[in-house]
DNA sequence: ACAGTGCACATTGTACACAACCCGATGCGC
DNA sequence: GCGCATCGGGTTGTGTACAATGTGCACTGT
């Protein structure tokens, strides 16, 4: 049970998710991942020591892992009472789309200013990435390449309160995706990535701008967020307490 | 070393900078106060064993606080090598002040739709302190009462997510002028804030837009780039926290 | 004399031990 | 049976020891 896998010490390539060295980074992308391919439900518990054994690292590590995605609203920190899986509420996922319309207005306005061929060349090949994982089912891996893909737009905007913000909105906004939307489609077209980079690359703005819009509007109308998805909210809220590992005790104890 | 210390235990009020009753709140506002009333030079190490024995506290909680500073942009974190001051340039200030513009004009349009009775009460009573802070010469406290007074709007706009980046975009702003502003006048006319409180209750959006946009305009034109200076030695910084007994390990008076 | 190297000190990074706290269970009294 | 107080297990909060890293200085060789 208490299988750890090895002492994650200075290999210079983890899994997929390890990106730079630090275990701090790794022990986050890590549980970033697993909340964003919904392999941590909305609510779940994350013992401090329990992450330390599965990683192989003391408290200190996931301590601070926890505490930057506490910053970024994927996980709620309960003072003395340890870190929750963060399970946006309905409201809480309008106040997130209406400050990311806004910020990637004025991301689509200043990638057309300032993108460099080079920035734009990296776009297109992360819409590729994401559209080869979605049609490898890799839906995970999908949702955070489409997300990687606004915070490099983001980057080429040349502001960098602007992208420490973007960050924090992508990274709940993927959390909204994987908890609301509406399982058949895939959420964030592609199409509309390239689309996008083509009207900022012919530096139209009011064409990108326009595109951008329309595309927050796609990925809002793909979540239920209204108010008779109330159901919908419950279940998420209550969904650790349904899970029947074990047969045997269908209702939760009140 | 075992030194008498007096750990600040849970004192209810302490002193003019002394928030809550958590320890990292009060050791994150005593150095926050600091930076903004230049008695911390941007660039100044901030040592934390040095820190720790100026507040009494261990490092695990001087390292919390300079990692709320480090994500709030009022201070740099270099890993393996320490936290410094930081020292914005003038194209971070920039870019700051651009992220701002963007996040005030919604805020102000937010704040004129969802602004309660209540909430204008207590901006006025701001306006009030931060207009006697400035009469007294208390350059720090107006300067931290000016950007409270912005943060309490955007709570009028009832947006977690701006709220979260206006509290930083403020605290890296205040850095700013602390470091900036040439030095006689008084940075952020309280005239102005009353002015668009009186917009605000007025349900006037364009006005209050307007009013903001301008208020925002003074504050960028009473900055220069002009080089100022202040203390390095931490002791001497908090000189005024500590008692001066013996030696060993002198904890701050709260 | 200067540059490069190696050592010693200082500071940060990490792990761990103990204290404080919360939550659930057990038992008692009503 | 029900409610409440008390106790115990377990988790988090904090302090501290040790390891790893960076920095500055002295020393040496050219």
């Amino acid at each position: 049970m208490n299988e750890q896998l090895q002492p994650l010490k200075k290999q210079p390539r983890a899994g997929k998710a390890g990106r730079s060295g630090t275990q701090d980074d790794i022990v986050y992308a890590h549980i970033f991942e697993a909340i964003l391919e919904q392999r941590l439900a909305p609510g779940t518990k994350l013992s401090e020591e329990a992450l330390g054994e599965i990683f192989g690292v003391s408290r200190t590590i996931i301590r601070r892992a926890l505490s930057r995605l506490a910053h970024e609203g994927v996980v709620l920190l309960r003072p003395n009472r340890g870190a929750v899986v963060a399970s946006p509420s309905v409201e809480e996922a309008r106040q997130v789309f209406m400050a990311r319309r806004l910020v990637e207005r004025a991301i689509t306005e200043l990638a057309v200013q300032h993108a460099t061929a080079e920035q734009l060349a990296e776009l297109r090949q992360m819409v590729n990435d994401e559209r080869d994982s979605f049609s490898r089912g890799d839906r995970g891996a999908g949702i955070r390449l489409s997300g990687e893909f606004h915070l490099k737009l983001a980057e080429a905007a040349k502001n960098a309160p602007l992208i420490s913000f973007q960050r924090s909105l992508v990274s709940q906004t993927s959390l909204i995706i994987a908890q609301y939307e509406s399982g058949n489609r895939s959420h964030c077209s592609y199409d509309e990535h390239t689309q996008l980079i083509d009207a900022i690359e012919a530096r139209d703005a009011v064409l990108a701008v326009n595109l951008m819009m329309h595309h927050m509007d796609h990925i809002d109308s793909k979540l239920n967020l209204d108010e008779e998805s109330a159901s919908d909210d419950l279940h998420a809220v209550f969904s650790h307490l349904l899970q029947t590992k074990k047969p045997g005790r269908p209702s939760v104890k009140l």
